[in-house]
DNA sequence: CGAAGAAGAGAACGGTCGTTCTCTTGTTGT
DNA sequence: ACAACAAGAGAACGACCGTTCTCTTCTTCG
């Protein structure tokens, strides 16, 4: 087995068990044996749970950037590529296993107590936000359309979590269709 | 003292505590130690830590609908209504204590592991939404309006509070304008 | 005044968690 | 074959948390 390996399942279970139960939840012991690694193989590639968190927190970011700009680039238009963050979203909230922003709930959960995990979420939003205005300024919108977008796909992803229920993203499309519309009308 | 006296300091304290450091952070002796009440007293007026969560709960959704439906009346036309809860938001993203949304956090902290939390994020979440829908039928609006400008309200609080800056809140009020005169316009 | 009960302070208990230590097993190099 | 090291399994440790128990103090009522 390489030793990035044994690192890589790790972080995927750790992924997965703290999406699923929440962090804190969730035992170094629990995650040992869904990893299937000894303890000493974990303390040996991460020196404390904190470590783990942090890890994961850059393996969700690098999924959602890669997944997001992957469904963006199959969009034709630059309008159709601002629409298809919405598609993106349906596509994640159907998933058996979506339970909202892996940095929502980290930074509720954990924020408070945790500056880096808080600066953590900080950045993957600002990322994101960064992301959106990019393809506004691609399509030639205003700057404030920007905003309004990342805004409405923050607030598909709760709704849709608490919820339970993917309805929010096709709302939430349909208004960033309206928006986005008399932003390159009005420019 | 008057015996719900005791039982609301607790209430209000642990209201305080549980939004700045998270639940699972705060300890039934520090939640003791703040509130000034001895630990005989906590325990008899609540029989476990979860029914003081299911209490601070229903303390903050009654604060919310409260102070939401006091500044929406101060509005003059069902259009200003709907704005209002924007502005109501600006003005709570803006007080220092501000640190997202009670519900979001809880939702997020203990939702996967307890049924009781995430059924009452829950009905709070959708409270709103019907509260929403009630402005929007007020305004003469088609059904589609209340879900869109909830998503936005939605957004800006989680957005807010990651960024740590009130400035999703006009933002979200500029999108919901434009959002309510597309849908009074195509009525 | 004295006895009885309420109430506060905090010790104690059982459980869990993150982390480390120990002991056993297996493997490798000569 | 044997010494030496790597690695797995899980016990152990210290800290903390939710909850209960005990002891002391204060009030109150006959």
């Amino acid at each position: 087995m390489d030793i990035s390996d044994a690192r890589n399942r790790i972080v995927a279970t750790a992924d997965e068990l703290y999406n699923a139960k929440g962090i804190q939840s969730v035992g170094m012991d629990e995650l040992r044996t869904a990893a299937g690694v000894s303890l000493k193989k974990l303390y040996q590639e991460f020196p404390s749970k904190k470590s783990i968190v942090m890890a994961v927190l850059e393996r969700r970011h690098q999924s959602w950037a890669e997944g997001l700009d992957a469904r963006v680039r199959r969009a034709p238009t630059p309008r159709e590529q601002l629409l298809a963050i919405f598609d993106y979203l349906a596509e994640w909230f159907c998933q058996e296993t979506f339970r909202g922003c892996g940095f929502i709930n980290s930074f509720a959960e954990l924020g408070a107590i945790s500056p880096e995990v808080a600066e953590y979420a900080r950045k993957h939003k600002e990322s994101f936000q960064a992301y959106v205005a990019s393809l506004a300024a691609g399509a030639g919108a205003p700057g404030y359309l920007a905003p309004q977008l990342a805004i409405l796909a923050e607030g598909a992803q709760t709704t849709a979590a608490i919820a339970g229920s993917p309805n929010a993203a096709t709302q939430a499309r349909q208004a960033a269709e309206v928006l986005i519309d008399a932003a390159l009308n009005t420019k």
